[in-house]
RNA sequence: GCUGGCGUAGCUCAAUUGGUAGAGCAGCUGAUUUGUAAUCAGCAGGUUGCGGGUUCAAGUCCCAUCGCCAGCUCCA
């Protein structure tokens, strides 16, 4: 039979296996990097072993390489089999359960009596050396689900056990490499010696099917690679991500801090911190106005049947701080959707008031479990850049898209990279097909009309309503959820929210939460670490230090200083008696972007010379110099984007 | 909340397996007036997270508690 394999077209004999017609079209070096194959039967694509025979009616194959995408997942996969090979042959009684790829490497769960220390972490590294220096071929077999009960029975394997009643086919298929036989899906690379660049990371604890009633496994991570280079290059970024730590640098640049024992998952902002704080707030507010959003703030905290009414109390009171005061008891707000419903029904709205924007940078408190409190990107007291839609059904679409808009103009201020998912209706949800229909067609209509690029994530929408949600990329490609819109249903409902329609009637107006930073917080937290802490100019806390060389600089450095804070320039002096490099070594770490020093020439002269943070000579400037130098720097983000700053 | 690892000076970390709690940085005092990532000297700094227990003796071992870190689950 006739196949296409890259293009061109090939005999194949039945029976022959898929990589004897490879390799009668791929070079040497290509053969060598082919980790699987991709087939095309009958339309149906799937990805499989190259030692099998090509499968009945294959139109076309394309081959699978070690570095792309698929190849490294089959490579990881196989990665997790040579790593549970390797545990049991260290720890016989351990029981294997499952050890799938994920995003940037593998693990593998084990049932083991004591867990894994991390010095077990390298004497498994090296079983597993050997297991790959040793090539084993990965076999499949197809054995009948009955039968494959009774082997991994018989060998202990309760796990697996269960895994092979829960499958619903006839047959399954097993996968063995060395000694060690697994059952799974497939495909993997021919023989161990694919695995070849791979390191193992670290040990967590994990329940089986991600359920705490279920019993603790102990978890292996790792990843792998095609090659040494491509590894070295992650575990590189690995230690970036590490030096970056916007915890860390929180505490070496003074922006805020913790203090458990008082308020744990609750910031201490420090002066440094709530500076770039309130600067990035008062540009956000702003931008709000501009874009025809009204600022509005909402009470803190709300009598107990209100949040009966708003569905909290029923719903989010686990996570809900709660305070009583005599009989009385007053919940303190989780989300700031009640106040805006309020102030929306404080007068009959028209159909000519809406849509009606109402924006908050609201302090919401939620009582978030111990275990997953994290830096600034995960607390309990935090402020939500949130703002809510009130509007006609046939004004969503519009709107969403002004939401977009502000979305992409505020990832390109700082060079966000970003992804879009849409969640549609879930099983167990409120409102009409119509009401669903309509607000899932706005979201997806809106991002088309923004040209935007998106995955569907069927029935994975909140119980009121669609929603689309952006994930952030930032410069090590690490993914950050910050940006949501969600179209709600019940909120008007339960607050009875109405307008007066052309035609003199009443009308539920449909409503959308949004937040686009998500929370100041965790967005600080994000911002921190993809600048690794040096914050551009127009956000820096301190933007310039005045450095004087000796004491004489001291009358001179000092005019200089009320001169550019006069023109607005946030900039200190240190004119303490120390030498210039040590001053220069300290305004390095603190990340500042001009260090201006001023000795006798630049006295002389009546400037400073400039060193840019970067390590870079800026030579002598005037003040005037400066001043221009640093606005530019401050305004330059701003130039790509539909948004401004303004100096003030 | 669960599993594992932790909690020592303001910060970063030592303390030879139970035997006198130390160092660097920061701080303070003094000397030094210095040219692009650390000048020198001295001083001070601690109920080893908090509470019990074992022991002649506990930072070290045990129990409990608060919190942190890596995950699981959840989420802005």
């Amino acid at each position: 039979m006739k196949v296409e394999v890259d293009g061109q077209s090939v005999e194949a004999q039945a029976n022959a296996s898929v990589a004897s017609v490879l390799q009668q079209v791929l070079s040497g070096k290509k053969y060598k990097a082919l980790v699987a194959a991709v087939c095309r039967c009958a339309g149906e694509t799937r990805c499989v072993d190259i030692s099998l025979p090509l499968p009945d009616g294959t139109e076309e194959i394309r081959p699978v390489y070690a570095e792309s995408p698929e190849g490294l997942e089959i490579i990881r996969h196989s990665a997790a089999h040579v790593m549970a090979c390797a545990v049991k042959r260290l720890f016989p009684k351990a029981k294997v359960t499952i050890g799938p790829a994920i995003a940037n490497g593998f693990y593998y769960d084990f049932d083991v009596e004591r867990p894994f220390s991390s010095e077990d972490l390298s004497s498994i590294e090296a079983e597993m050396k050997k297991i790959c220096d040793a090539k084993a071929p990965f076999e499949r077999s197809v054995v009948s689900r009955e039968e494959a009960a009774a082997r991994f029975g018989d060998m202990g394997e309760t796990y697996k056990v269960e895994l092979i009643e829960s499958i619903d086919a006839p047959t399954v298929s097993l996968y063995s490499c060395a000694e060690f036989t697994d059952l799974c899906r497939g495909p993997h690379v021919p023989n161990t010696g694919f695995v070849k660049s791979f390191k193992l990371l670290s040990v967590a604890g994990a329940y089986w099917h991600g359920d705490e009633h279920n019993p603790m496994l102990s978890r292996i991570y790792g990843t792998a690679f095609s090659d040494d280079k491509a590894l070295s290059a992650h575990l590189k970024m690995l230690e970036e991500a590490k030096r970056r730590d916007h915890r860390k640098l929180g505490k070496e640049l003074s922006l805020f801090m913790f203090q458990e024992d008082v308020a744990p998952g609750m910031v201490f902002w420090l002066p440094n911190g709530m500076l770039v704080r309130t600067i990035l707030e008062d540009f956000w507010r702003r931008e709000h106005l501009k874009r025809h959003y009204d600022i509005v703030q909402g009470p803190q905290i709300l009598r107990a049947e209100t949040w009966q009414r708003s569905g909290h109390y029923d719903h989010y009171r686990e996570n809900m701080y709660f305070t009583q005061i005599d009989e009385d008891v007053h919940g303190i707000k989780p989300m700031n959707c009640v106040g805006h419903m309020l102030i929306y029904n404080n007068a009959l709205r028209s159909y000519r008031d809406l849509p009606q924007r109402y924006f908050e940078l609201g302090l919401v408190h939620r009582h978030e479990k111990s275990g997953v409190l994290h830096g600034l990107l995960r607390v309990r007291q935090f402020t939500q850049d949130d703002a809510h839609i009130i509007c006609m059904p046939e004004q969503l679409e519009g709107e969403i898209l002004n939401v977009i808009h502000l979305i992409q103009d505020l990832m390109n201020l700082f060079g966000f990279q970003y992804k879009i998912l849409i969640s549609t209706r879930p099983e167990d949800s409120i409102g009409t097909d119509e009401a669903w229909e309509l607000a899932t067609n706005a979201l997806i209509q809106a991002v088309d009309a923004a040209g935007l690029q998106y995955v569907i994530n069927e029935g994975d929408g909140a119980f009121y309503g669609p929603k689309i949600d952006v994930v952030l990329l930032d410069c090590l490609g690490r993914e950050w959820q910050c940006s949501t819109i969600q179209v709600d249903f019940t909120l008007p409902e339960r607050f009875d929210l109405v307008y007066v329609g052309q035609d003199g009637e009443r009308h539920r107006p449909v409503m959308v939460h949004r937040a686009i930073m998500g929370s100041v917080e965790r967005f600080i937290g994000v911002l921190i670490e993809q600048y690794a802490g040096a914050l551009p100019v127009w956000l820096a806390p301190e933007q310039a230090r005045l450095l004087t060389v000796t004491d004489a600089a001291r009358e001179e450095a000092s005019a200089m200083c009320d001169a550019l804070r006069s023109r607005g320039i946030r900039v200190t002096l240190d004119e303490r008696n120390e030498k210039l490099g040590f001053k220069i070594r300290e305004a390095q770490m603190a990340k500042i972007p001009y260090m201006l020093v001023v000795g006798e020439k630049e006295v002389q002269a009546h400037g400073c010379n400039v060193r840019l943070r970067s390590g870079e000579n800026a030579g002598l400037r005037s003040v005037e110099e400066i001043v221009s130098m640093i606005r530019t720097a401050a305004e330059e983000p701003f130039k790509k984007g539909g948004m401004s700053y303004s100096f003030s």
